[in-house]
Order: C-alpha cells, then sequence, then structure tokens
DNA sequence: CATAGGTCTAAAT
DNA sequence: TAGACCTATG
C-alpha cells in the first residue's frame, strides 16, 4: 500500500525527531495503525473473544500512546477509518464496470428505502474502487487546516499521505514518541536535496506519485517512482507527462490509464468529508468544472453519495460504515464519564475505547476524528467488543543491515489496514511456534535452545549494533550490561560493536532507562 | 540504473 | 498477507 518505494525515493527528507516537537499543535493520528499494533499484545484473546481483562490491552496500547502525545502537549485528532480492502490489481475496466453496477443497483435499493442492503452495494462498488473512507481520512487529516485550527503533523505508517499533502508525516512514532519525519515545506523548498522539487507544486508531487503506483492505479509498467519523478520534472504538468508517457508507452498504456491518473489524483485532491458544522457531506476541496468536464461528469470514484442522516450517524460513531448497522448499546459498566486527564502518562486510563468531544469532533466520512482536550465530556463512541479487529500481520518496522550505513532512517513503508471491520485470522500466525524473532527480551518462554543470551549492555541509551556471524536460527537477548562483557559471551567470531551510524534508527533511547532491550542487531 | 518479481518474515510485553 | 529486501533482467 502507499506510494511504491516512494520512502525510499525521499529519504534524503527524512529525519528524525521526537514527538515534543509538536507541543501546543494539533497532531492527526491514523487509529487503526494503533489498533493494529496494539491488537497483538491480545491477538489470542481478541480471537477467541475472551472475556479477560487482556481481551482490553489493545486500548491500553492506544491511550499509552494517547497519553503519550497529551503528556507531551499536544492535542491528538485521532481518526478512525472505516474502510476496507486494499483495491485489488483489476483491470481498471473490470473495476469501473463493477463500480457501475452495483453503485447502480445500490442507489436503485436505497430508493426503495433498504439502506442496509443499498450499503452493502455500496460497498462492492467502494471495493473495487479506492477505499474512499481510507482517502477520506487521510484527506481530512491533511487539509483540517483552515478549519480547525489546524494539524500541523500526521502520525501514521501510510507514505500516502504524503501524497495528500499533509503538512509532515511522522511515520513510525514508537512508544517513546520518536518517529521519522517528512515535513512537506522542506521536500518543495530543498536547499541542495537531491532529489529536487524544487519546481513542484502539491499537484504535480501527487501526480508523480500516482504514475509510480498508488493504491489506486498501478503503474504502467516499466514506470517507477525515478522515471515518475523525472517526467514530472521535465514535463511540469500532468498532461503533458502523460501524454508523453503515452507516446512512449504506445498500447502497453492500458487504453485508459489516462483517465484512471486523473482520478487517482482527484481522490488525493478532492475526497468527500464530512462537515461537523453543516452535518453532511461536501468536499473537502471544491471540484474544478473543468476537472468535472474531463471526467465526464462521473465522480463515483470519490466514493458513493451518502444522505446527512447516514454520514452523520457514521460520522457520531453510532453506525458501522462497514455494515451499516448499528452499534450495538454497551453496557452501562463500559462507559467512562470521567473526562480524561492529561497528566499521569504512565497510568493508563481505560476509556474502553475512543473518547469524542461532542462539541469538538470533526470527522469525514466513514471514520471519525477525536480531538482530546482536558476538559471535554467524554463519551464512548465505538465500544471495542463491537469492533473486531481485523489483525495483519505485517511488518511495517523491520530493520536490516542495510539501514545501518544510511544517515537517514529507514526506508521502510508503512501498513495501515483500512479495515474497520473485523475479523481476526489465522491465530496459527501469532502463535510462538511460529514466531522466530531475531531479537527477543528474556521472556523465559522466547529463549530458544541456541539462543545466544547476553546479560547486560551497560549504557542502554547508547546505540550499539551487533555485527556478527549470526546463524539465521540463533537469537540474540540483550540486557544491560557492559560491552565487554558481552563480547566476552559472544562466541568465537562474534562481537558486539558501536556504530556511529547506527544512531538513530537503532536505538529507543529517550524516556526509558529500564528498557532492557537491545532492539537492534545485525545479521551477516 | 531502474524495475519487476521472488522470497522471507512479521507486533507486543 | 503485505511490505521489505534481493537480484535477475532489460
Amino acid at each position: 500500500m502507499g506510494i511504491k518505494d516512494l520512502l525510499r525515493f525521499m529519504k534524503p527528507y527524512i529525519a528524525p525527531i521526537h514527538i515534543k516537537k509538536y507541543a501546543g499543535k494539533r497532531v492527526g493520528i491514523d487509529a487503526y495503525s494503533w489498533l493494529h499494533k496494539g491488537a497483538y499484545s491480545c491477538s489470542l484473546e481478541l480471537c477467541m473473544n475472551s472475556n479477560s481483562e487482556r481481551k482490553l490491552k489493545y486500548i491500553d496500547y492506544f491511550m499509552h500512546r494517547i497519553n503519550l502525545l497529551r503528556h507531551h502537549k499536544i492535542t491528538p485528532v485521532v481518526v478512525f477509518d472505516g474502510g476496507n480492502v486494499p483495491c485489488k490489481a483489476a483491470t481498471a475496466e473490470e473495476r469501473h464496470r463493477g463500480r457501475k453496477t452495483n453503485h447502480d443497483l445500490a442507489m436503485a435499493k436505497y430508493k426503495e428505502g433498504d439502506i442496509r442492503a443499498a450499503t452493502e452495494l455500496f460497498q462492492r462498488a467502494v471495493s473495487v474502487t479506492p477505499s474512499m473512507a481510507h482517502q477520506l481520512i487521510q484527506h481530512s487529516l491533511s487539509n483540517l487546516e483552515a478549519e480547525k485550527g489546524g494539524i500541523a503533523a500526521v502520525i501514521t505508517e501510510d507514505s500516502d499521505l504524503v501524497a495528500y499533502g499533509c503538512q509532515a508525516v511522522v511515520f513510525k512514532m514508537d512508544q517513546y514518541g520518536n518517529g521519522e519525519e517528512m515535513v512537506r515545506e522542506n521536500v518543495f523548498n530543498p536547499v541542495g536535496r537531491t532529489p529536487s522539487f524544487q519546481n513542484f507544486d502539491q499537484e504535480l508531487f501527487t501526480g508523480m506519485c500516482v504514475l509510480a503506483g498508488c493504491d489506486f492505479l498501478p503503474s504502467v509498467h516499466g514506470i517507477g517512482i525515478a522515471k515518475a519523478y523525472a517526467l514530472v520534472s521535465k514535463y511540469r504538468n500532468l498532461d503533458r507527462a502523460l501524454s508523453v508517457l503515452k507516446s512512449q508507452k504506445g498500447n502497453q498504456m492500458p487504453e485508459d490509464y489516462p483517465k484512471c491518473f486523473k482520478e487517482a489524483v482527484a481522490v488525493f485532491q478532492h475526497a468527500q468529508i464530512f462537515d461537523a458544522e453543516k452535518k453532511k457531506v461536501k468536499h473537502m476541496k471544491a471540484i474544478p468544472e473543468k476537472l468535472v468536464q474531463s471526467l465526464d461528469g462521473e465522480l463515483d470514484f470519490l466514493g458513493p453519495e451518502m444522505p446527512p442522516s447516514v454520514a452523520t450517524a457514521i460520522a457520531e460513531g453510532n453506525l458501522d460504515p462497514i455494515n451499516m448497522k448499528a452499534f450495538d448499546h454497551f453496557p452501562a459498566s463500559r462507559h467512562h464519564q470521567e473526562p480524561i486527564k492529561s497528566q499521569n502518562i504512565g497510568q493508563i486510563q481505560r476509556p474502553e475505547t475512543a473518547v469524542v468531544s461532542a462539541e469538538d469532533s470533526c470527522f469525514s466520512l466513514a471514520k471519525l476524528i477525536v480531538p482530546l482536550t482536558n476538559n471535554e465530556t467524554v463519551e464512548t463512541t465505538i465500544a471495542p467488543n463491537t469492533i473486531p479487529l481485523k489483525v495483519r500481520h505485517n511488518n511495517p518496522f523491520k530493520k536490516r543491515k542495510d539501514d545501518v550505513h544510511s544517515d537517514q532512517i529507514g526506508s521502510k513503508t508503512k501498513q495501515v489496514s483500512n479495515a474497520a471491520e473485523v475479523e481476526i485470522s489465522d491465530t496459527s500466525n501469532v502463535s510462538p511456534s511460529n514466531i522466530k524473532p531475531k531479537v527477543v527480551n528474556n521472556v523465559p518462554s522466547r529463549k530458544r535452545k541456541n539462543d545466544i543470551i547476553l546479560e547486560h549492555v551497560e549504557s542502554i541509551g547508547e546505540e550499539v549494533s551487533v555485527v556478527t556471524e549470526i546463524e539465521s536460527s540463533d537469537i540474540l537477548c540483550v540486557t544491560p550490561e557492559s560491552q565487554e562483557s558481552v563480547n566476552s559471551k559472544l562466541p568465537k567470531g562474534k562481537r558486539m560493536v558501536k556504530n556511529e551510524k547506527l544512531k538513530r534508527s537503532s536505538f529507543k533511547s529517550s524516556g526509558n532507562k529500564n528498557s532492557s532491550i537491545l532492539n537492534f542487531f545485525s545479521r551477516v
């Protein structure tokens, strides 16, 4: 997902930061990435629909991070993405037909008053088109600027956010608030950085992203981020870049690529969002008449039309945007009436779920933006037990030896699932037997026979890398102790070294001196 | 050099 | 399963 290779390409513009940089600001949060990650800590309970406390561990995870932000005086604007499935790479032709058919059928049902059937059909339309809810969230995140005091940055794992034009995007924020940031302004006002985007504007940049291949449209064969950049950079105009590309590719370019291209770009620019004040769906940015014409008046790629009543219900968290059913009424015991306090970062609050301010919330279609400020009345909006989590076994933050030489942060992209819903699949994948961690802490059950156990690394706040010839089956466990000691315990030929270049990517230094896990290692 | 396609591996406490 | 890494191929 996201824009293929974008983060790697943009590496010169990505730098480590601590989230406290955004003290006093509003920061958007792509809630699903945290939900997914948090769900790993209690996947078993979720899968088995256990009643134990542990089942709500993911709330702790989420709230811990929310509290972290609030501790740093940041106003979190949490966005729940109700979208589903990334679009499959069906041909554009099929996509269009399917969408049209389902859309028509859905509209028919809707007129009959059968909202549920209609929305089911709408979903099919959506599933073959870009997941609109997903886009909307992101778009709203990036453009709330004028409306609600602005979103200074968005925390996400999804490289798409850059294409949407967020002011700043923070990727891979960890539990201490360390992350990797890309600031829009730095991209467009570069000082001697390569690649240069000095002559780009947001539209050109977005066009480049689409050309390189995005969730909504695969790239033309042979075109990747580098060529996309070259094209846009050279012609400085999307239409011209497109026609040059067409002349180069001939019929290697799908017939409707230009049309799809325009739609994809438009999705990044003009998503529908829910206007919290007027309580209806609107376009984030007006669609120019010119665009309407060039698209033949068809705008359904931006998502189905939604009547204000439905949109409002979704936005207020009363209606599941996926199945269009009302959420169950929660048991009274699950309600949390106390306002959230911003102090006490260590203590995790347990509102069962998202907290929403009635008067200050704003959201877009199929998602919820939840501002948290100190003195609001809070209200539970989505019960965890009614929103099953779809757990994906992905790996957003993999670090490898190759990252080490880089001055920049790792190039990985993110993964944000669009699933708003919910089943946890395949428990076997998360069972210990299938986990082969490269680095583990000293949880006994995780130890393996041939583990190399390192008792201590002295200065845990210092970056250290392990450069060894570790067998792939070896697991390295490192806890605080001296480096010498570490080396003495390593098998022959293996040693632990300090590596300057690891400084940023290797270690979560701030905040937690008790951390006992050296969370980086290299394998040769 | 850039891309496409295969292979490998995963989050959290 | 998706993403990140690796590499054969153009």
